[in-house]
DNA sequence: TCTGGGGTCCTAGGACCC
DNA sequence: TCTGGGGTCCTAGGACCC
């Protein structure tokens, strides 16, 4: 009866926030609950597009995506709300100290979602239980509603959390596969989207059981190497592991903004460049690296879309060095059409002190320490000024209280790395 | 009235080298 | 005489995800 899970298994939670900035939001202002509320961008700058919605506003058809009009068409009573980035990453910074509290491996993969190996966590309880916990203390703690999937492996636990929304906690185990992944459409797979969808139907799979039965060769010369991992993982298979680094081993730093009408003025490209450059170097600053590669993207009128980039002698950072270079590649692929988007990134980047800390390992280590992120709540609380920081400030004085989840007064170092860099994304 | 902004990974062709 | 076979790096673009 205990056994639920083959001895040498692994157990794997994802936990993934429901509707999570239209949820922040509800956190904020409790009148908002109940109501259809969608977070989008500002139409006078083009930018009004549904970035997430409440259930409500799912239930008159409203969309992620979905242009502003579009969305109040369907719904005239839409509230709408632009992005509070600041709020939305201090509950998630709280969301991750509850994560933490019951598994050494958490991996964060996106703001609002991540995996847990709790293989070893069974001092917390069963699975069950600490998925019931751990949804309990976010929907208590930061007033957060969130779901979790529990399966052997990351692609069937990420399958899991979609079963149930919102506040759903649901099993996924390897032998349920056949009865209940098989019959899903293709699509429904994470990792399949539109184009993959039209191609696995021109080879006739149509669902995931079709998949993982589908021909090895045929895959391959279709999908390509991807076509195997996904026949793989229809059949219940992935041995990724939950990797906690992960998050800090970006590889590129980019902004880019749809300008709030097509340009085709040079000097006024020029300067969008600036401030894009601008952007980047800072955020290389503040994350201390340099890119050793550097690209632009431009979006015309028409929206077809440019992506060109070159290699660098010498790793850059400065506002200056990355302007000169996004100016270069800008005037020499720039057709003179009117352009819609611009945007400026640093790839491949790499450490700013890479030598030195491969030197020198122990005094890098004790500089570190000595300069942590936010050392304190007190300091997030002072940089976010909000209650979900309250919330979050909780989860240390709750901590204490239950013994058994273990007594970290600070957040830690490495999701703060993650979230000094989510910091800066806006 | 159309369709954001931040990323990752993979592929394919050409240059270049042995 | 008339064209090898690997391998790596670089660039551009596509697909996908949140």
């Amino acid at each position: 009866m205990k056994q639920m899970y083959p001895k040498n298994g692994r157990v794997i939670l994802h936990v993934d926030m429901n509707s999570f900035y239209a949820s922040v939001e509800m956190a904020y202002d409790p009148s908002l609950k109940g109501k259809p509320l969608a977070i989008a961008g500002n139409p006078e700058e083009r930018r009004g597009i549904i970035v997430t919605c409440s259930y409500e506003a799912r239930s008159f058809g409203v969309k992620t995506t979905m242009p502003l009009w579009e969305a109040k068409k369907l719904c005239p009573q839409l509230i709408v709300k632009t992005p509070n980035f600041d709020r939305y990453r201090a509950a998630s910074i709280g969301m991750f100290e509850i994560l933490q509290g019951y598994a050494d491996l958490v991996e964060p993969v996106s703001i609002d979602e991540g995996y847990m190996d709790i293989t070893n966590s069974h001092d917390y309880g069963s699975p069950l239980e600490i998925a019931e916990i751990i949804q309990k203390r976010v929907k208590e703690q930061l007033d957060l509603p969130c779901s979790i999937g529990i399966a052997p492996n990351k692609f069937l636990a990420k399958m899991a959390s979609d079963m149930k929304k919102p506040m759903g906690i649901t099993v996924l185990r390897k032998r349920d596969v056949p009865k209940v992944l098989w019959p899903l459409n293709v699509e429904e797979m994470h990792g399949v989207g539109k184009k993959t969808g039209e191609k696995l139907r021109n080879m006739d799979v149509q669902t995931i059981g079709e998949l993982a039965k589908a021909n090895d060769i045929k895959l391959k010369a279709v999908l390509g190497i991807n076509g195997l991992r996904l026949k793989e993982k229809a059949n219940g298979v992935d041995n990724r592991q939950v990797d906690p680094e992960s998050a800090a081993e970006f590889k590129s730093v980019g902004n880019s903004t749809t300008l709030p009408r097509d340009v085709v003025n040079q000097q006024e490209l020029n300067k969008v460049l600036a401030s894009l450059s601008l952007k980047v170097s800072v955020r290389l600053k503040r994350k201390k690296v340099l890119a050793t590669g550097l690209g632009i993207t431009i979006r015309y009128k028409d929206r077809k879309t440019i992506t060109r980039s070159k290699k660098l002698n010498n790793p850059i950072q400065s506002e200056e060095e990355i302007l000169t270079i996004a100016k270069q590649l800008f005037h020499k692929h720039w057709n003179g059409n009117a352009v819609r988007l611009l945007g400026v990134t640093g790839i491949e980047v790499v450490e700013q002190d890479h030598a030195v800390k491969q030197l020198n390992l122990f005094n890098y280590e004790k500089e570190a320490k000595k300069e942590p992120l936010y050392k304190t709540v007190d300091q997030l609380r002072e940089k976010y000024g909000s209650r979900i920081i309250d919330h979050a400030a909780s989860l240390s004085d709750t901590k204490k209280k239950q013994e058994n989840i273990g007594t970290s007064t600070s957040f830690s170092k490495d999701f703060l790395q993650m979230y000094k860099r989510e910091n800066e994304k806006e």
